[in-house]
DNA sequence: TCGGTGACTCGTG
DNA sequence: ACACGAGCCACCG
């Protein structure tokens, strides 16, 4: 019995995520597009939501494009993704990650 | 079955 | 620089 695509999809972004090293950050188009999902970065962002209920995922090393917390609301507290970051050591301002681009971890790259 | 919605991103005016 | 639209795919009523 062939598994649905989509639950191979979601098990991919889930098992990047989970290889984001404690510090960094990435964005769901550079895991999308590492998935060959290029234009499905609103699936990553679905997985996540999913991911509450799956194994333990570091979901809030998961931001947008521009290194917006957008999926804050979310989590159990809207300072709960904030404040995960912070303990890693990443720097939130205005629901930011500042340095974004210092920080970003992007898989097709770092995960080569 | 169809339509609306959403943790996104890019291109165009 | 800003605003708007289109593309993408899964879930819900």
């Amino acid at each position: 019995m062939a598994k649905s695509k989509d639950e191979n999809f979601f098990q991919n972004v889930y098992e990047v995520v989970k290889l984001i090293p404690a510090g960094r950050v990435t964005s769901y188009g550079a895991i999308a597009s590492y998935l060959g999902s290029k234009g499905s970065a609103r699936m990553v962002g679905w997985a996540l939501i999913a991911s509450h209920a799956t194994s333990n995922i570091p979901a809030y090393r998961v931001v947008n494009r521009n290194g917006l917390l957008t999926g804050k609301q979310h989590f159990e507290s809207p300072d709960a993704m904030q404040a995960s970051l912070e303990q890693e050591g990443i720097r939130v301002k205005n629901d930011r990650v500042v340095d974004f681009d210092k920080l970003f971890w992007d898989p097709a790259k770092e995960l080569l």
